[in-house]
DNA sequence: CATGAATGAGGCTTCATTCAT
DNA sequence: TATGAATGAAGCCTCATTCAT
């Protein structure tokens, strides 16, 4: 938890500190990432980050729930019952997850590095909540939808889950292979992530959806 | 490249020198790997890795390539030729890659993180090539499998192969999540990584070509 | 010498400061003692300690002062001239030693670490007078004695001045190593510091002049 | 326990390294003694310091067990048998401390912190056996000059240990305080310190130990 | 070839002190 | 008068790398 002189902070430093501190620990291990060059780029004292965090953990901590609850915000706005059926559904959840992920590139990155790159000990406790989490959310919806006979009940529930999860996970690396959404550029450019992309990101998750609705429908013999 | 010291060296030293980095560098980040740790565990002097190796990267690099031969080597012996059609002839590859993932975790694990969890800017430039040339080789098999009519030809070639590849790669975690194969502890109990859970295996490859298959063919409209 | 500031300050916050402030200073080491951990007991800014005081050795150097002051107003309350004979006289001022060392936990520990224990540079200069000044004291009581016939004659003056005062001065490690007198305990449960113990300290007194006094007395040929 | 590098090191540099280490810990708490001192009076790297030492406690504990050593091969030198009585014998105890003290001053002092002025909580479980353990034996050898009806018994034993273990301390700080003893100049100067001084000594203790006797033997009534 | 002591940069963290509000 | 954010020096410790033996 920060402490409350990074909370009482000036929101606009405070907001630059995350930032910064985001980039850094998206892109390093919690072990290599650096408070030294973080308090370099931000081009203040070394001491600062003591004054605001308890230590290296505390601060890790709390981008990682800062993350998270940025997440949680897009998840929370699809719901259910405002769509005729799973797959729809489902493809607006992909939908929202690229938009958390286009709009908030360090957010993303963090996660998806705490929940699959992640290895210090350190953090080791931290860890895998979320996946667990994901999957879990995943069987529930999916044993539903088996209730309902739009998926297949042919194989294991755990695969069915592990395969979606996987999926929806891969979705913003697609983007970043495929179709060369370079987020940190975007992002440094001036913000209006959607625009020119948009279309193909819309096909690439209604492609996708394509994929997964053939692979999980039931299968005739 | 290792120096010619280490090529010179007693086979059987070499052989413990690879397992014990590879222990190391799958378990941690480049940065975070530590030789200071490697030369503890084999009980030998610090500067005799650099009687082997021109530095940290270059031992890194040995690995990397170290591991890209042992796999390459059980990829190479699974040919089209042998299989009827794409389907039994992919099962094939699958299985043979959990065989590699099961018979060479270090390596497996190591691959994994060099493809995917590795941020460290010492070793940025050798990243990906593997994730590349995966994709291609895929793109390759699809390509000739669609001129066949045995693959869907309505969605984007590289979505396909993204999809491909993404879920080849997850067969080793989805062993460790869902069927809990502790692969650290059957190394360490004596290699026989086969037996018991072998047929759980077979049947989870089995399992996910059934979802693939159902994915890619060509839907009826 | 404090601010006027801390001598305008409100009786009961200043009291409270000496308290806290002198039980971190008692506890630790010039060096050691940490003005970040006063503060963040007492709940008060960083700052007021610098409005109160120039800086930590001025703060030091006022509980220095206050100590010595307090164990001064119950020195004086003894006078030579109340009690009949020299050691009688002397075992008040034990047992009026140990009612401030009883009575003023925090002070006596922080006056016995300025004697003896304190060592950081800083404070250097500002040491050692207090023992001189006792030995000094004690010398000029021995040679009163000395020219009365009741102290001993054959030993060099300086030697017996430093018997006296490290007898004296191991009063109260006597206590708690012996004793198992727990101050800091007496002090948390409610401050009676005397009653059950009073017994046991008074018969310590009395023996331990009982040895000084055999040890000192003109010695029979 | 040192490292064996420490161990292994040239027997010059390692006296060297135990000479400055020890000086610094001698002058300052655990906490407050600055691995960064003592590389730069050495004019060695810091790192090197971790090649000797696991960390700075393991370095204060080769310290505090070195001395101890020392300090009991000046002890055991002194054999109760080959004295006709307890004083004599405890003379030479006497003696051979203050031999010890002026030949290791800087043992001596580390010790004597150890046992009185260290409060650092890092080395708290390793404080006290030393205190502890004299009191115990000094109890002993009084006990069985009571059997011998020298020593007077109507005082309880843990008063009479203490009484003789706070003087036994005192007398390098006597030295220090009456004689003017300056050890590290002594030192400094060329180490003959016998000489002029042992004369004075020799009758210091002499003085002592007639304080000790006096206070001691058996009272009339 | 192997050794292992030496190095020094760099990492995290603590702390007294300052200063604008 | 009080506040508390900011500072930067200093402390401990780790690590890859070098080099004399």
């Amino acid at each position: 938890m920060p402490k409350e002189t990074f909370i009482n902070l000036d929101p606009q430093k405070q907001a630059r500190f995350l930032e910064v501190a985001l980039e850094e620990f998206a892109n390093s291990d919690f072990q290599t990432a650096s408070i030294t060059r973080i308090v370099k780029e931000l081009g203040i004292a070394k001491g600062s980050v003591y004054q605001y965090f308890e230590d290296k953990l505390d601060l890790w901590l709390h981008l990682k729930s800062h993350c998270e609850q940025v997440k949680r915000s897009y998840i929370v706005s699809v719901r259910r019952e405002d769509y005729p059926d799973f797959w729809t559904y489902y493809e607006a959840v992909y939908a929202n997850g690229l938009h958390f992920d286009l709009e908030n590139p360090r957010c993303s990155q963090f996660l998806y590095r705490v929940g699959f790159k992640e290895s210090s000990p350190q953090v080791q406790p931290y860890l895998n909540s979320w996946k667990d989490q994901g999957t879990a959310m995943l069987s529930r919806w999916i044993a539903a939808e088996q209730a309902n006979g739009t998926i297949r009940t042919d194989l294991p529930l755990p695969i069915l889950a592990h395969f979606m999860f996987t999926m929806g996970l891969s979705v913003a690396s697609l983007m970043h292979d495929i179709y060369g959404v370079d987020f940190d550029r975007n992002l440094a450019e001036g913000k209006p992530l959607f625009g020119l992309e948009n279309e193909a990101l819309q096909a690439a998750v209604r492609d996708l959806i394509q994929l997964l609705k053939a692979a999980l429908k039931p299968q005739a013999l």
